[in-house]
DNA sequence: TCCCTGTGGTTGATGTGTCATCAACAGCGT
DNA sequence: ACGCTGTTGATGACACATCAACCACAGGGA
């Protein structure tokens, strides 16, 4: 028996606990459904696009868009492969290293990218930054930043 | 040409949104992965049994459950497949109606969701509670639940 | 030159989520 | 009895994520 008794949530915690999951869960369902119904991407698509339309030539390696999308590089590989069987984007040679590879926005993609952003900004707004406060967008922004503080550091309490 | 010009996030805006957006995929991945290694259970699997802890005899009809869980009804008869194939909960008749189901949790799965709870809280305290101040996780409920008041409204703007 | 290790990237198996569709049945009016 | 309608649940096809194995090349030594 290793009996941790650990430290039960408080009520006030519960509370922001489950309306936290629950928001979350809700929100990105919401999201990702509108998205698609005004324009056949998904969030993930959306993503990817975007940080395809930053960089100068519209290209970036494959495993630097990996790391900025926080994505493993497997799911990276597979899900370019249907963004490329979509017409979105395209895999482009890397010269200056043989096994290495671009992935490159197409115009198909860039259209889809342009027609989709105003709409899902919208969304955002209307679901979100509406109903907010600017102190609680401040709040929102502080707790996430320190969530993600809290996430990055090395601690992993040794069992 | 349906040329809505969004009213664009401003940089404060901006840098709230992503922070949320990464810091929501960065805790649920690890959330996950942390439940997974100590439990061989997924969030999924988790949030399933503890409503089936709560309600004596351990059992709901399944639709009821999908309504708590906010699930659509194809998921959750999916996802009760595979936890019945695993032996943590199992189907049994509805006397009173001839179509419906019970399902309810069986005594390994009693076993596991009480194995997994204890590291769990600790882990989202560890996680989450550990790096905020008392005023921020009052916001951070006040926030996720106006977004959710937002979300429920039955607001969809026209087109 | 040859091997060796690390890196960039793909592939296939498996588990999971979503959607559309189907079958069974209850409740209700005729 | 009959058909309608809404509810409950199962199923198959497909999108997606994760893991482990793998291939191809780069950059070293020996």
């Amino acid at each position: 028996m290793d009996d941790i008794d650990p430290r039960w949530l408080d009520d006030t915690e519960q509370r922001a606990w489950r309306a936290f999951l629950r928001m979350q869960a809700q929100l990105t369902a919401r999201l990702g459904r509108e998205l698609q119904a005004d324009s056949e991407l998904s969030l993930a698509d959306y993503d990817v696009l975007v940080h395809l339309t930053d960089p100068a030539g519209g290209r970036l390696r494959i495993l630097e868009l990996a790391r900025e999308l926080d994505w493993e590089k497997s799911r990276m590989s597979h899900h370019l492969s249907r963004m490329v069987k979509r017409g979105l984007i395209c895999r482009e040679e890397c010269p200056a290293d043989g096994r290495g590879a671009f992935i490159a926005i197409t115009p198909a993609g860039r259209a889809a990218i342009e027609a989709a952003a105003p709409r899902h900004v919208e969304t955002v707004r209307r679901l979100v930054f509406d109903a907010l406060s600017p102190d609680q967008v401040s709040a929102l922004a502080e707790v996430s930043e320190r969530i993600l503080e809290q996430l990055d550091s090395p601690c992993r309490t040794p069992v």
